[in-house]
DNA sequence: TAGTTTTTTGAACAAGCATTCAAGATGTAG
DNA sequence: CTACATCTTGAATGCTTGTTCAAAAAACTA
């Protein structure tokens, strides 16, 4: 017999944009009861401790990110162009003012090796590089789908941290036509 | 007249040491002080405070990078193979158990936007991304020695993260030879 | 050796931390 | 309306945090 409760949704939307900005150790509880509106209480009934409001909140950026990209590339016919969009959407991304690079990767960066989250956010990156494997899979072979997504992993995690310090939307951008050169990038419309 | 004192040096090999593996919020001025050996009283009349024993911690890690990667790269006749040597080290150093990736990397991620150490960090990094583009302008022109330059930071960058959570050091080769396909790779013995 | 300066010590401090819990509010069921 | 289960409240908990400081020790000067 559930009664209402507050949005969950809502408050994991809050609560990964501050993780995500400040990192797990830098967010303090108080921070999360004023970001939220919700009070020491009902955060604790609701997600048993400071860790495990994280680990929705990794959830909830995770699952959205994977969705995200299967949808890009779901189209058959243009996944190759699908890529190239969504890697110059990254960029994009990174020359905004309030760019904080990518919350799996710092998290990833930030936890201790020790920690079970470490794995749980390994497991959303690999997730991803292997919707990238699946869908080069329909045009290369095998070991060369493999490769490649490990090339596109490698400039995205790249390009997240090298956007974080540096403005020259043109010189990421030409980073990414130099190391991937087997992508179309001379068909799209800028 | 300065009198006799701790081991600067040492003091500061062994608070890197904490800091990159824990990041700077989550290492305590008493873990430091454990670590280091040195009292509260002693930290802060040399250091000023935690921030400012973190920032010579960088300075420790910067500078020593910084030439090291000088260093290998000053013979003028094997630019690119030493390039080369140096990717794979860093690709060996990414499969170690203890590896805990950059601490510059890592720093630039963890610091809040408005710290004015997360400037200084990235001072470090765009002299070492200098250090390859002057390298490279003896061979190339100018404005291709930056792109290359550009594209060999991204790699680091993805790399560092990359080998964070895989192990299979061939995959993260192959990207290597993939993304920056102009380098003698088989020119390398292994 | 005596005097001065610098360094080390470690207890103490206030502020902030994550977390708890008993009491009150709110919704549902009968 | 009453009874019950669930959710919310916010003050209080004890612990940890970064930092200070007066006193003791050590090192140099003359």
């Amino acid at each position: 017999m559930p009664k209402i409760q507050f949005d969950r949704q809502d408050v994991l939307e809050k609560a990964t944009s501050l993780f995500w900005r400040e990192g797990y150790s830098a967010t303090s509880m108080q921070a999360l009861f004023e970001v939220t509106g919700l009070k020491p209480g009902s955060v604790y009934l609701a997600f048993g401790n400071k860790e495990g409001l994280f680990k929705e909140s990794i959830d909830f950026y995770g699952k959205r990110s994977v969705d995200y990209l299967q949808a890009k590339l779901s189209n058959d016919d243009t996944i190759e162009q699908g890529i190239c969009e969504l890697l110059l959407s990254l960029v994009d991304e990174s020359t905004q003012t309030d760019y904080c690079s990518c919350f799996l990767l710092k998290s990833q960066l930030e936890l201790d090796n020790q920690t079970s989250l470490k794995l749980h956010i390994a497991d959303y990156l690999l997730t991803i590089e292997n919707v990238y494997i699946n869908r080069l899979a329909t045009i290369y072979g095998e070991e060369e789908a493999k490769q490649k997504a490990a090339s596109i992993m490698v400039h995205i995690f790249g390009i997240r941290v090298y956007g974080y310090h540096t403005n020259s939307k043109e010189q990421i951008l030409g980073s990414l036509r130099l190391g991937l050169s087997w992508l179309p990038w001379s068909q799209l419309a800028h």
